[in-house]
RNA sequence: GGGAGCUUAGCUCAGUUGGUUCAGAGCGUCUGCCUUACAAGCAGAGGGUCGGGGGUUCGAAUCCCUCAGCUCCCACCA
């Protein structure tokens, strides 16, 4: 036999059998006979690094992953990364930035080498992190959202959408980041209280006989250039009287009409807005509505543009300072409020945003989101927990158009080309560009336009709609549709991820899915919670309460971690890390090691000492019992499973092995002292560590897998993690066992107070006095004896109603359920302490009769309470009835 | 402003359709133990008027109303 260390290392043995899943292939997958379980990662960005977000998510993955490879299923998670165009462009520009190289001063084709180039570098650090988590995916899939496969069915989607009608082009008000010189996207934006002003402007109205002026109240005076309009509501009293009127726009002196919209808020500054289509989203809303012209007066970079009119060149910061003297000056500034408002910045550049109206691709997304809201609500596609359904469906139902555009370089470029305005102008949109041409060629009946004419959208698309075909594309479903694999793998069963992108991501992999496969993508989507903090705080770098998951893992180990994650994790919760969670982790590892060395010792092959001849009675029990609770507990584990209480399934794993396993059954079987344990029970005892560590070992691989090993010899393929789990199953028998051990478990708690309160040692052994009544577990004695060190359990003389007779004096007594126990202690009973204790009791059990009996004595609960209910209350009656007997009777015999 | 959700032990959370063992678990705390697998352990103990108030019911942590506090999502008012 092998030497077992007292210890076990973590960092020692994780990298080791890590390298053995890999050599032996056990994580690939091809497609067979059996029934495909199969998981798509949510990709995570390619230049990311593994966080505590990650360690719950892909945890939980590898959990359901190996648990199902272990029902026999085969198993197939594909791996990737995600381009995440936005983060890894900013990125780039940072690390060019740095290098004294700026964006604009590249080429596409030169920034796009620099970007493969960082990916390259970068990319995949996060996928060699999982690795060290334990996580079995299958490497050989492993996938990119640029992989060339990848981006050309983006295209086709693209190309066959736009075909469909689905796809537009229109003008939306983009975030223009005038520092970085770019559109930057709405999670960029942050939103900053910023103390400012709220200007009155008079607008004098035109032609009014009494020169009266109608005033406005804004925050950006400097727009003023841009108005085309002032607006009221149409049931304001206060503004009727300028209905139909025109108003002349101060210092710009541009006559403009005012309109009625209910749009505006009657209640704020005036009442009267100035409307500004090029800057503002609302106001470009209602330009659109009543077809206002619209005057863009900001150049790129902040700066007024021509087309202002004034302060031409001049910064927008400084003409606001500037316009407000001027405006004074004028004498068309009424007043002038503090006002606090909410105000956009980049998180790039730090610079106040600016709405800017420019041309974007559109998604419609009616049609895609009915059958994608119908699969949620009819649960074709369950969400765990259910309770996210509720915003899913208020999303759906008020689902607005996808702007797929994104003004980036780093990504799908927008297979659209423009021609020319002096070939006729438009644009055809075409997978290759060869297809592009003769579109071209038949739109404008000139067969001679070649490549060179055509100009293609130098935008690229969201990175969203690269990934929301991933369960398709990563099996080729998209360009290969109904090929073996997309055919086998597809739908996958769980989606685990964050719910924060439910909406970005899982609604529209649900459309694309029926979409393209006319079929859900997955059947669950398991929305994990935030990891936060001990103080309920986002986990982030610039708070630094962020604990790097490596460290934890070469520290703890990977097991430890897992545990610790899936410990504190319940679906849609957020959860609390607490680094005393991975305490737990790891010494639920040390209790497994250590309970395996001891088993390990009672090897009756290696047997130095006195083998029995047959097996104690005791241990024969405890092997019945422990089968028996090992069964049930594997049931409710399942159960668990189905309804995705991950955590709760681990724990009704680490109490089993902890209290019924360590703490009961090897206590049970524990030979006596100088003995060696017999082989029918050492079988038995090995059997149940193997079971138990197939249920450990989707939490803990690394562990369950070097005991594996030590166990019994195996031959190389005989992984922990490609073992079948035995066939479940509870028999009635087995029920009736477990729930008579709780009375054993009752009994010895009863003996050990006895100890404990009289200050007797364990190593004395005792005798127990008892009536061999029906709540007696008679077929547990000897297991009793053993755990409570009985010399011998004495039957009370039984004959009932002279059972007095028969009691000791001077004993410790107990009772459980209606059961009576004696320790008989001769001269170590203090009569006074027990009569007090017995008091102490008898109080408490005729009062609990009392309330039992207020309630039979109530008419209507007798009559409109359930049968079963009244007939537990009259039990109630009767078992309290025969306590008091009993504490009555102890008590006269303490007299 | 619109929508959703939460509030149970010191902490993190379970608690299916109201009804036995409905007031639970883990961790922490406290007490006693270095008992030959494990002190990263063993044996025990204490701790909650289930956020407040009202209602329905024979019976409410559970259903309804209301108040308070917290969280998230969406739209963000010039």
């Amino acid at each position: 036999m092998t030497e077992i260390p007292a210890k076990y290392d973590p960092a020692e043995k994780e990298d080791k059998w890590y390298r053995y899943w890999l050599d032996n292939g056990f994580f690939h997958s091809e497609p067979d006979g059996r029934e495909p379980y199969t998981i798509v990662i949510p990709p995570p960005n390619v230049t990311g690094v593994l966080h505590m977000g990650h360690m719950l998510n892909n945890t939980i993955q590898d959990v359901l992953v190996r648990r199902a490879r272990m029902q026999g299923k085969n198993a197939c998670w594909v791996p990737g990364t995600d381009h995440a165009s936005i983060a890894t462009e900013a990125k780039v520009v940072q690390k060019l930035a740095a290098e004294g190289i700026r964006k604009t001063d590249l080429t596409r084709e030169e920034f796009l080498k620099h970007a493969w180039a960082w990916k390259e570098k970068h990319g995949g650090i996060i996928l060699e992190q999982l690795k060290k988590l334990g996580a079995s995916c299958d490497w050989a899939r492993t996938k990119f959202t640029m992989d060339q496969r990848l981006s050309d069915a983006v295209i086709h989607v693209f190309v066959d959408l736009y075909n469909k009608g689905k796809i537009y082009r229109g003008v939306r008000m983009v975030n223009w980041d005038p520092a970085a010189l770019t559109a930057i996207s709405d999670e960029e934006v942050i939103y900053k209280e910023e103390h400012g002003k709220l200007y009155y402007l008079r607008y004098r109205v035109e032609d009014d006989p009494q020169g009266r002026y109608a005033v406005v109240a804004t925050t950006r005076p400097e727009t003023i250039m841009g108005d085309t309009a002032m607006c009221i509501n149409p049931n304001d009293p206060k503004n009727a009287w300028l209905k139909g009127r025109r108003v002349i726009v101060p210092l710009v002196g541009r006559s403009i009409p005012v309109i009625e919209d209910e749009y505006v808020d009657i209640e704020f500054g005036t009442g009267c807005l100035k409307v500004t289509p090029a800057h503002d989203v609302n106001d470009y809303m209602l330009g659109e509505k009543h077809g206002l012209p619209s005057i863009d007066i900001f150049n790129d970079n902040g700066t007024i543009s021509p087309a202002g009119g004034m302060y031409v060149g001049m910064d927008r910061f400084e003409v606001r300072r500037q316009i407000e003297i001027d405006l004074q000056n004028a004498g068309l500034l009424e007043k002038v409020e503090a006002y606090t408002n909410k105000v956009g910045t980049s998180e790039r550049s730090g610079a106040v945003i600016e709405p800017k109206l420019s041309m974007q691709w559109f998604l419609r997304m009616s049609d895609l989101a009915k059958p994608a809201l119908r699969a949620v609500m009819e649960d074709t596609i369950r969400l765990v927990p259910a309770k996210f359904k509720n915003t899913y469906r208020h999303w759906m139902e008020n689902v607005k158009d996808w702007c797929v555009s994104r003004q980036l370089w780093w990504g799908q470029q927008i297979p659209a080309y423009y021609i020319p305005q002096s070939m006729g102008g438009g644009f055809v949109v075409a997978e290759t560009l060869g297809e592009a041409v003769a579109l071209a060629r038949a739109k404008t009946g000139n067969d001679g336009l070649t490549e060179a004419d055509l100009t293609r959208d130098p935008d690229v698309l969201d990175t969203w709609f690269s990934s929301w075909l991933w369960p398709q594309s990563v099996f080729d479903g998209i360009l290969n549709p109904g090929n073996a694999e997309i055919k086998y793998y597809y739908p996958t069963n769980d989606l685990v991820t964050a719910p924060e992108i439910l909406f970005f991501w899982v609604a529209r992999m649900i459309m694309a899915g029926y979409e393209y496969q006319g079929e859900r993508p997955f059947s669950h989507v398991y929305l994990t919670g935030i990891v936060r903090d001990k103080k309920r705080r986002k986990m982030s770098k610039s708070l630094g309460n962020s604990p790097d998951p490596l460290d934890l893992i070469a520290k703890y180990g990977a097991d430890s971690v897992r545990v610790a994650m899936m410990l504190c994790s319940s679906a849609g919760n957020d959860i609390i890390w607490d680094d005393s969670l991975i305490e737990q982790g790891r010494n639920f590892g040390n209790k497994i090691w250590n309970s395996f060395r001891l088993v390990k010792m009672w090897d009756a092959s290696s047997a130095e000492a006195a083998v029995p001849a047959e097996q104690p009675e005791a241990a024969k029990m405890a092997v019945e019992w422990f089968g028996a609770k090992l069964a049930m507990t594997v049931a409710e584990i399942d159960e668990h499973f189905a309804a995705f209480r991950i955590s709760d399934a681990l724990m009704a794993l680490y109490r089993l092995f902890w209290e019924d396993f360590s703490g009961w059954y090897l206590e049970m079987v524990k030979p006596a002292y100088g003995m060696q344990m017999d082989g029918a029970t050492y079988q038995a005892t090995i059997g149940f560590f193997e079971q138990l560590l197939q249920q450990l070992h989707p939490y803990m691989p690394f562990i369950t897998e070097e005991i594996w090993h030590y166990i019994a010899p195996r031959g190389a393929k005989d992984s922990i993690m490609v073992s079948r789990y035995a066939p479940g199953g509870v028999t009635p028998e087995q029920t009736a066992c477990v729930e008579r051990f709780e009375l054993v478990k009752e009994i010895v708690g009863g003996i050990r107070n006895v100890r404990k309160t009289k200050n007797i040692a364990q190593k004395e052994a005792l005798t127990l006095i008892c009536a061999a009544d029906e709540n007696y577990p008679a077929e547990f004695a000897a297991v009793i004896a053993k755990m409570g060190n009985l010399s011998s359990i004495v039957p009370l003389a039984s004959s009932a109603g002279d059972s007095e007779a028969a009691k000791p004096a001077g004993a410790a007594a107990f009772m459980v359920k209606t059961t009576e126990y004696f320790i008989p202690l001769g001269s170590m009973i203090d009569a006074e302490a027990e009569r007090e204790r017995l008091t102490k009791e008898l109080d408490y059990a005729r009062g609990f009769l009392a309330s039992v009996l207020k309630k039979l004595s109530n008419e209507r609960f007798v009559q409109n309470a359930p049968e079963q209910v009244v007939a537990n209350e009259r039990a109630k009656q009767a078992d309290a009835q025969a306590k008091i007997k009993a504490l009555e009777e102890q008590l006269a015999a303490l007299e």
